[in-house]
DNA sequence: TAGTTCGGAGAACGGTTGTTTACTGGATGA
DNA sequence: TCATCCAGTAAACAACCGTTCTCCGAACTA
């Protein structure tokens, strides 16, 4: 396999990628179910009519989008996992991780922020679902950590929704935070997530003591 | 004052609120980005053009909408905070609460959960400052109990938050498993809800004998 | 009662939307 | 080399949009 793609279908996917970026820049100052069909083809430079060639509608292109971006969630939150060291080092790393990664992502964090609760049906399922493997993959490796000795499987998941819910909310925050522009503020949300994560952290390790 | 209003004014907040109300149940399934004027006057029964006697456009509609949904909320809040009961009937008594407001206003929340992120600046602002508010009085309570002596005032602000951000994602959540129909999902997000305010408690109480 | 105010109606505007149909021309594969 | 495929083009469609301007009639005010 010298060239693993054809000339033809490697033009097709960097077009169907240049609709992807097209889109997601527009959806900076809006949501999915007023963006249009018209609207993209016109940022990326083909002609309308083009856009069915790779998506059927403009919710298809938003549930690619969710696969896009949240894959890219997947690869913060194991660098999250893999650490070792104790509660209050993984709290510091947590934030920093997520704090550089609405650096590098801040489109795709707001997409994900914004459409979770939007007005297209398929992309909120997918996003959903998407949050909920990833809740999972979190619970699992909480539940090999010391600290959740004894604890039942539902009581390690609720816990792990309570992080990723947290980390999310957290993400979005810290992007309206830079985008106010307003000096110090982002730097107050940081401080402000930790001690949250540490309030839980210290939750979880009270839990089972009480009942 | 034997008529506290004409019946000219009367009938234009009559109007006016059908505009509101209208609004809101279009926005059951689309975002507020995406709705057109003419879209609400045509479920209202009034012409295009009548709109705006009332609003300027959509995003003067929407943070009309924002004053009253969380208008709504703020009931709800006075009435958890209100209980003076000890830790775990407080956090049922929440939780119910919450649960009999969603059932009560299901539009409010779809709308406040929606627009948070959503792409109008107007709206995100207005639901932002009205959350701010919130997590102050909620902040003012919780000084008030015992559990928060010794408790520096941004300690108490950043649990305020906790606790706001975990009844907006809460009702949010409540709404889109009564949605989805599946049977006992209400219940069971119901009772995620109630463990996950339980650790985050159990944190409070651990917080000071900490660092 | 006479004059004014004002919420709402109606028609018309230029512009944009999603979608269809027919077509072009270069990559593809026998 | 030649027939086939197929991503992208171009034109046209009816439907809808926000907004302006003009007018009406009932509620107000003096």
């Amino acid at each position: 396999m010298s060239h693993s793609l054809g000339v033809r279908q490697a033009q097709k996917q960097k077009t169907r990628q240049a609709l992807l970026d097209g889109a997601l820049g527009l959806l900076e100052e809006q949501s999915l179910s007023s963006l249009g069909l018209r609207e993209v083809t016109r940022v990326v430079g083909i002609a309308p009519t083009a856009f069915y060639r790779h998506f059927r509608d403009m919710g298809e292109l938003g549930v690619a989008l969710v696969e896009e971006a949240l894959g890219s969630l997947h690869v913060m939150v194991r660098a999250i996992l893999a650490e070792q060291d104790g509660a209050e080092e993984r709290i510091d790393r947590t934030v920093a991780v997520v704090e550089q990664h609405v650096r590098r992502y801040p489109l795709h964090i707001r997409f994900v922020a914004r459409e979770r609760h939007g007005g297209v049906r398929a992309v909120r399922q997918a996003i959903a679902g998407e949050l909920d493997r990833f809740a999972e993959e979190v619970a699992a490796a909480l539940k090999t950590q010391p600290v959740s000795e004894g604890w039942c499987d539902d009581d390690v998941r609720m816990l792990a929704e309570l992080y990723v819910d947290r980390l999310v909310m957290t993400a979005a925050a810290l992007l309206d935070a830079e985008a106010d522009g307003v000096e110090g503020a982002a730097g107050q949300v940081v401080r402000v997530a930790r001690r949250q994560l540490r309030l839980i952290s210290i939750g979880r390790r009270h839990w089972r003591e009480e009942k």
